[in-house]
DNA sequence: ACAACCATGTAAGTAGTTACATGATTTA
DNA sequence: TAAATCATGTAACTACTTACATGGTTGT
């Protein structure tokens, strides 16, 4: 269940509407948590009724803009959810499925799609390695800023680590692919 | 939808019953994708339903083991999956939205729940590099051996970095709380 | 005969995805 | 005034989770 925290904390870095929140999820928040905007509508409703957050006044009605902000109530849960204790996820990853897979029915094309990966991977972090490099300049050193950093360097190392998983993953492809053709 | 694939992936490695599934998995394929027996036992009815399995001839009914194997067509169904053009599924992990939020809602508790999580990440680490010792000795340099191996290290170089991340954070945490105490 | 365990299964609920619908506002 | 875009929403579906149910086998 961290959709609805994810939502209350960008609410309090900055109030906003729906579509303003989706917006902002796919480049910050959503780098760690994705989420559309037809969750984000529904959790915020959910929020809402829960006394999470409330709408400023406005008409509504389909179509109008609801501008949302978190209440006190809101802010103790995310308080409360942040000091919880939460197994980490186990690892999850199609493309290793998919390797192991490759070991009984290959050889397959898969070396081209882990190329593929690789292309997408470096995209990710010079993406990244740009946001860190604007966001966070060396004179910048508030508690919150530095620990926003610290987030942001998970995901270049997570970016790092897969770039040289990928080059790993060929190389050993390459290898085997010579090594066969002896046979 | 890899599920249905991993199932498969196991079969082929060696025909099972689910529950023998549902244990295979805790060890081996289930450290990239994790499946509950529940979830087991409905792809495996579903992936019998498609021909991609057969269950080998014994009276059925509740409570009477069914040994699966992989069909022809449920062989061609791994490769052109194996082979298919799949997007990396971006990174979810709720311990960087919680750093983001103790961000803005903190201090917090968060450093305990980050040294839990280091345990946890060193056991698991010294269970794959247990599992590698174990199962990939240098003698062994078969194809299936050398890819099934490349899975591994991908999860160990996994555990690694978040160990190494999570050092990071705490060194951080402990830097600005000396820096709190001198206001 | 009973307990412990093996093996499969049902049911209900939550979270996430995909496709589409509808009203409001801006702009050509 | 028509098209484009903004903004919110509905509906149907799939995947996953949690709790529980039921039958079969083995050992004492």
């Amino acid at each position: 269940m961290s959709l609805p925290h994810a939502l209350l904390t960008a609410l309090l870095e900055r109030p906003s509407a729906g579509l303003e929140l989706a917006r902002r999820f796919e480049r910050s928040i959503g780098f760690f948590w994705h989420a559309t905007h037809q969750q984000i509508y529904r959790e915020l409703r959910r929020l809402e009724q829960a006394g999470g957050v409330e709408a400023l006044p406005a008409e509504d009605g389909r179509g109008r803009k609801k501008v949302y902000r978190v209440l006190p109530a809101g802010r103790e849960e995310l308080r409360r959810w942040v000091e919880e204790s939460q197994d980490p996820r186990p690892l999850r990853d199609a493309l290793m499925l998919r390797l192991r897979a490759e070991a009984i029915v290959g050889p397959t094309s898969l070396p081209a799609e882990i190329r593929r990966h690789l292309v997408l991977h470096r995209q990710r972090l010079a993406l990244y390695e740009e946001i860190d490099a604007r966001d966070f300049p060396p004179e910048k050193t508030s508690r919150q800023a530095r620990l926003r950093r610290l987030v942001l360097q998970a995901g270049i190392e997570h970016e790092r680590r897969w770039i040289a998983w990928c080059e790993q993953a060929l190389a050993l492809f390459e290898e085997l692919e010579q090594a066969g053709d002896q046979d």
